[in-house]
DNA sequence: GAAGATTGACACCTCAATCTTA
DNA sequence: TAAGATTGAGGTGTCAATCTTC
């Protein structure tokens, strides 16, 4: 390949783009993230991890997968709950190293209490901005994106 | 109107619409930041000041909004930048409340040796997973979702 | 050795309160 | 009185190192 000479700029639509994924991501966890901590003293991670319980127990790994938190950091997060009552560790069955984490049932109340408001948040200043084609385009391109970048890039 | 009888649920597409949204910002961010912190020693939030400034001074307040940081925020990140000697801070001609922050030309010399990875990993690792029509839509719904929800909707 | 989980140290950010100037 | 900026306290997350189990 030949030398990088051209300086990589953006042009406007590309910076619009960019700018704007980033600009509306920090507005609406701003807003989501004030609304949960007010009237449920939970942060947005904290709900989340709750919503990934709400159907089963999850192992420890899959839960820091789902929720975008390295290891340690959900451990951190999971022994605060713990220590509030809403959820508990119980020793994995087929592997010694995990632990599947599990809702108590008042960690089920807490997670029904918030969880309506919560969708209806996401639904009004969300998904209702958006048109039917909007969303359409959107969850078709979401996937392209979480893939982590290959490495070897940019070496 | 009526009781807020039925609860709200996520249609499979909501959940794709609005996790896909979370899972690829959080994806992309870690990457970008991954890199722009091995390469040039500057968190995500650091180089998109030193962004801001590259054109010209910016008043502390305004660049606290474009960075999407809280006043305070932005005063401890400052604060790290000038004791690098990356920047510094200019008292405000007009409003002497207000400070103007400016590049040192070693800051634009840090600036201008990660702009070019920076850009170069957006393109490839978000604009250029996108096709032009994506690109359009995007740039055009973003804005309707940068503005702050209207207080009251959620009393 | 590799993977799951944890620990301790540390960085970054937010919040509430305060100071100064408009 | 409001707005810009700062301070100190506190919370949440990452990283590197470690322990245990596969």
């Amino acid at each position: 390949m030949a030398a990088r000479s051209k300086p990589a700029v953006f042009t406007r639509r590309q910076k619009a783009v960019w700018a704007g994924f980033l600009h509306a991501h920090a507005a609406i966890t701003r807003a989501l993230s004030e609304a949960m901590e007010r009237e449920h003293g939970l942060t947005l991670n904290e709900f989340e991890v709750l919503l990934c319980l709400s159907d089963e127990p999850v192992r420890m790994r899959d839960l820091a997968t789902r929720a975008s938190l390295t290891p340690s950091g959900l451990t951190g997060l999971i022994d605060r709950l713990e220590g509030r009552g809403i959820l508990r560790r119980c020793p994995c069955a087929d592997d010694g190293r995990s632990y599947l984490v599990e809702l108590t049932d008042e960690g089920r109340a807490v997670y029904e209490a918030a969880v309506d408001g919560h969708v209806r948040r996401v639904q009004d200043w969300f998904l209702a901005r958006l048109s039917a084609e909007e969303h359409r385009v959107l969850a078709d391109l979401w996937p392209r994106l979480a893939a982590p970048p290959r490495s070897g890039v940019h070496p």
